[in-house]
DNA sequence: CAAGTGAATATTTTATTGATTGTTCAGTGT
DNA sequence: ACACTGAACAATCAATAAAATATTCACTTG
């Protein structure tokens, strides 16, 4: 690494520190440049603004979120149906953890999106992509009964819309939204899997939370 | 109607109009009252407080968007799964145009949920209970294979949560919200259908809008 | 010349204060 | 007793002045 990424680092660092404690509004520049033991001009010579440090910070959160999935997904599992359900259910505790615990992560996320609004539609983008790996699987093993996995994959991202940052849209507490959602999957999961003579697919089972995926500190 | 009933619906008009053109904020009680032909003094033995007023407004304007799904409900169709989808669709298109005509509702309905959350609660759960008359029926005719009629309520309504004000959740076009929802639905009808024997159940058709149902002015 | 400074300037935030507005209530007329 | 008034008071808002902050840039430094 060189030594002008060393020194972004720093101030990537040092402002996502002061950002976390104090906010991104009352966090200055001049402390942030204090932090490096720089000027607060120097800045400016690894960012356009103070907005882009926010939204290098917000990036990179947005990408271990992802990341958080992708382990769930990289786990072995018995079939598609358990693996969606396990990442659906990983993104409910997820983000409901980063807003009881960092939020100061949502303010953050939602000055990027006021004025990045293309950052929210990668950030969502990137998570379909992983459930459409997951649909697609299900598909080739003969498990799901899809036709078209692209428009599938966005309806079952639409559907569960209010189990990722569900605060913004509800005070129910994590362990109603956990039953809540397990009623959605096993709708959702009875009109993926393919029909059987007859037969009901099993209700969903609310899977035993992972803590080794929560963020802590 | 007591000559005091006429008065209190003299109020509520008056300031609906102005929250209408000003919105709730710029309109004062000595503005409702002129239009009234009374003191301000004399609204308060009509109503606790302003924000009173805004509540009785809000509590109706909720009370005829339920009438418009109920509207939806007494048309005669082929069947529960028709019914259900027309109803959600015409839920997204009310909501979608409230917003786009009357912007000045939404920001009525925030400060009455902010002041008063039960506002909120009640009005999903008044929502609720048309999709579970519809469930139900669906239930007991045999079209729909449901265990849980309350628990399947719930899921219903909550995977549709994006459909209802959708522009809080996305800048979406209208006729892309629809196709999306036809895909949810797609999925979601499958998920209640009772199984036959190997057969997918067909992909959800866009019902054609019922302008009728569009609130004008 | 790359790395950095810090004072100057432009922008934004905060504090202050005067004006407006919500609410109350003693009082008027019927 | 009832319907209502309007002035008084308290709470809130809007305008603006003052302070703080973001950003730039001419200028060191190594």
């Amino acid at each position: 690494m060189s030594e002008a990424d060393l020194t972004r680092e720093k101030i990537i660092n040092a402002a996502l520190e002061r950002f976390r404690h104090y906010g991104y509004p009352k966090t200055t520049i001049a402390e942030v440049a204090e932090d490096c033991a720089m000027s607060p001009g120097n800045i400016y010579r690894f960012f356009k603004g103070k907005i882009d440090i926010a939204v290098e910070i917000a990036r990179r959160e947005a990408l271990s979120a992802v990341d958080v999935l992708e382990t769930v997904l990289a786990c072995p599992h018995r079939g598609s149906r358990q693996r969606l359900e396990e990442i659906i259910f990983a993104d409910l505790r997820y983000t409901f953890h980063l807003l009881e615990n960092k939020p100061k992560t949502l303010e953050l996320a939602q000055i990027v999106i006021n004025d990045r609004p293309q950052f929210q539609i990668e950030s969502l983008r990137r998570e379909r992509r992983i459930f459409q790996r997951v649909l697609h699987e299900g598909k080739e093993s003969g498990e799901f009964a899809i036709e078209n996995v692209p428009a599938t994959t966005i309806a079952i991202h639409a559907a569960t819309t209010k189990y990722r940052y569900a605060q913004l849209f509800t005070n129910q507490s994590l362990h109603d939204l956990e039953h809540e959602l397990s009623h959605v999957l096993t709708v959702l999961m009875r009109g993926l899997i393919a029909p059987q003579k007859g037969e009901l697919a099993a209700e969903t089972v609310i899977p035993p939370e992972d803590l080794s995926l929560t963020s802590r500190e």
